[in-house]
DNA sequence: ATTTTTATGGAATAAATATTCCACTTATGC
DNA sequence: GCATAAGTGGAATATTTATTCCATAAAAAT
């Protein structure tokens, strides 16, 4: 069966897992067509099964599982499960494609373009969970705030700063009156101190919950502001100060949050406020 | 903690679990908080893990992931565990008719989300742009120069400014010496007054090119100072001023160019440096 | 302040799960 | 048809993984 040349790369991704196992079908023996035809056919309890559950299923033996997963190459049948769950991550995700892509080719990069696509990837992964998220109808509950409102005070620090500051340049493009608390001079809480009643407010804040983020919030609250919300979980403190609040999962690399959902969604709400408006 | 009457009925489907779990956030001891809020921060890492990778990844004891279970009404982690993965198992199969729907294509959906996916889309396109682009050296080149820099300016504004000032964040984070042009009290020019030939600056630009940047980087080009520029097209006037430049491309959605691509890049940039320094 | 209850970390144990091994069968080459 | 190689089932074993237990710490009640 020719093991050494095969066994030295069993395949990372499951598109590529899948071809192999179509173009060795023929020289497999009959047990392991047999695991094949389940496994191809049944990605889904591969990933979740145990050893003897999908044996049962496949009507072989257990250690026939671990046989096929080193005829493939890989180290036992532990080692080929993880494709079949990484397939299903990504699968929810919704690209298997462009992880065929990775596999193909990953070598021989350097270490600040493997950062830049670790970034690259976790970004277009939190971009894919805002976009199959049917959060149809917070948007709309927040651009019914956001309509009416005189002035849009906007309030996000530190972190979220980046994305207050392009919502102020956006929708100051637009023509749609904003005051950015950017606490020059420390003058914060003035600023938000002319907030009346007929004003909104969109506010932005992560874990670890800026504590200024949050009295500023509070305080055009007090005032009568309506209150739209962008944070990371229902835990948030902002969430129970907001009249509307998007729940926005940012997906991270070595540990660095990615910025993206959360500014295609700013970006989102700006250009959807802008359409109201022109329309109302 | 009036266990009898909670523990008969745990539930079974995701859905009603997490509510039952923001429910009952109050009444739980700290580290079961601790699990609760990453277990329903990272649902996919609970379907997959193992007890103890998951309790490392919380930073708990796998014996506390038991706990909480149990405090739940449910037998035990795998007990738990197994809602987590059906969870999985349902999206996966709803994926089908979701991808149906966005074929037939706009209807029943609001405006406002039609256009959230299409930021998505959009977002999606720039940083396979990216990704996918072999810049392999463009990145050490600039990293060179940057690496050794005392301090390291930040030249951006209007639509750029989000990006420098995250820059300026999360370099700050990190150790690294920055001075953020803001041009606060229009004192741009004097704020990059200050620069040296032992300083670099990252000069950030689109078209049009605010003419304010240009002067700015070509003022610190004339103290000696490395230039790193991120910029849209070889005609850019910051192409011939840098030492080094990235060409971003980013797609736009009915006319609105997303910031993603140059975000991501920024990011990887800043934390390439980071590594660079801390390995050198 | 003192006792009692509740929560926690970490080691010990139990359970489950994967893997290896070997006797036996089937296929292949001579 | 005989010898050799490859394949298979199932039990034995090794490993991983969840769970329980206990000593200690923190909180709550008295």
């Amino acid at each position: 069966m020719t093991k050494d040349d095969r066994e030295l790369a069993p395949p990372r991704d499951y598109a590529a897992l899948r071809e192999m196992v179509i173009a060795r079908w023929e020289d497999l023996p009959r047990r392991l067509t047999q695991v094949a035809e389940y496994a191809l056919g049944n990605p889904d309890d591969i990933a979740f099964g145990t050893a003897a559950s999908i044996a049962a299923k496949a009507q072989v033996q257990p250690s026939t599982l671990v046989r096929f997963s080193q005829a493939l190459g890989y180290q036992g049948f532990s080692d080929l499960q993880d494709v079949f769950r990484s397939r299903l991550r990504d699968q929810v995700l919704g690209y298997d494609e462009r992880m065929a892509k990775l596999g193909a080719h990953g070598q021989a990069v350097s270490r600040a373009s493997m950062i830049l696509a670790g970034f690259a990837d976790a970004s277009m992964r939190s971009l894919s969970a805002l976009r199959n998220r049917p959060d149809e109808d917070a948007m709309d509950r927040a651009l019914d705030l956001l309509e009416g409102a005189e002035t849009i005070y906007l309030i996000g620090l530190r972190r979220s700063f980046p994305v207050t500051s392009y919502m102020a340049y956006a929708l100051a493009k637009l023509g749609i009156r904003t005051l950015l608390i950017d606490a020059v001079a420390g003058l914060a809480s003035e600023q938000a101190g002319f907030v009346t009643a007929r004003d909104a407010a969109i506010t932005i804040s992560f874990t670890p919950y800026a504590s200024e983020t949050v009295a500023l919030t509070q305080q055009v609250r007090d005032k009568g502001a309506k209150v739209v919300a962008i944070t990371d979980s229902v835990f948030s403190p902002l969430a129970g100060l907001s009249d509307s609040w998007f729940e926005v999962a940012e997906a991270d690399f070595e540990g660095f949050r990615t910025l993206n959902a959360t500014m295609t969604l700013a970006m989102a709400l700006t250009v959807a406020l802008a359409d109201r408006r022109k329309a109302g």
